[in-house]
DNA sequence: TGTTTTTAATTCGATATCGCACTATAAAGT
DNA sequence: ACTTTATAGTGCGATATCGAATTAAAAACA
């Protein structure tokens, strides 16, 4: 394998890393204080996808340790944006579920973003993003499938 | 703006941080004890790039806080991997240059990653990879920018 | 059924990250 | 030249992140 290879994968690391920091730091400028992309990263997922969803799923949903996310949702709890509440099929766990002001924040924080994707969608076109999501996409999921599998 | 629109965008972040995720992760594992992938990358990035930059421009780089770069070179100074000097051109700031053994370091992390990367062209091909980094390191500028001017 | 292994979550300790405030120097403006 | 403003780097405190070890419950298996 050239090093040339190694490059091309390698620089799709970096980039991916680089658009998440900026993300981040863009993020968090416009949160309330404490609040983190983490904590807005979880309840953004427990509208997008469902909630009353374990930990554990959510770690993985993220690929972040368990311990992570344990303390993310503490942090979340103390903000009163979701509660857990014992798992009915599993007394080792528990479900998460986001209160009316966990969906405030989210909303809230969308509503802060936006300007950023307006101007975004100036500079980087609307057609070019979508085409390339799918790839992105198709790429987080082998790298996915292979984190498991490469342990 | 449709929701759909801002969804597009959003998603791009959403697997740019997933995918930064697990690549240090899996990077991580591999490291010598103590060392992360901001280790790494500063000194990857003096490779790629060039040494002698000062401590201001790699933080730039990685768009990370200055506070956080000095903490990282401290920890690479202090594994022998980076050597600061004063910069001639300016008294309040300092040059970055490599050591010997900080490139071994790198090598000898490049070599660990080096399966990841060869599975990793197998499941997903190098000409799609190839396709894709352009599109995504435009995007990654464009964020850049973005961030500088909406600060 | 009883034992062993796996799994979900947490606690604890180490370190990374980051914002704020500060110092030293440089650059800009008068 | 002198004052003001901007810039490079650091010290400190708060909190996030993560790995290792632990506990409780479930699943696998004898």
């Amino acid at each position: 394998m050239p090093d040339d290879t190694t490059g091309v994968y390698f620089a799709l690391f970096l980039e991916a890393g680089i658009i998440d920091q900026i993300g981040r730091a863009f993020l968090e400028k416009r949160l309330p204080g404490g609040l983190l992309t983490s904590h807005f990263g979880v309840v953004s997922h427990l509208i997008r996808v469902r909630d009353g969803v374990t930990p554990l799923e959510l770690a993985r949903a993220f690929q972040v340790p368990k311990t992570t996310m344990t303390h993310t949702l503490a942090g979340l709890e103390t903000h009163g944006f979701v509660e857990t509440r014992p798992n009915p099929a599993d007394r080792r766990s528990k479900q998460v579920w986001l209160t009316e002001k966990g969906r405030r924040f989210r909303d809230d924080a969308i509503a802060a973003m936006a300007p950023l994707f307006a101007e975004l969608e100036r500079r980087f076109p609307l057609d070019k993003a979508q085409a390339m999501l799918p790839h992105l996409t198709a790429f987080r999921e082998v790298v996915d499938r292979l984190r498991d599998e490469m342990d």
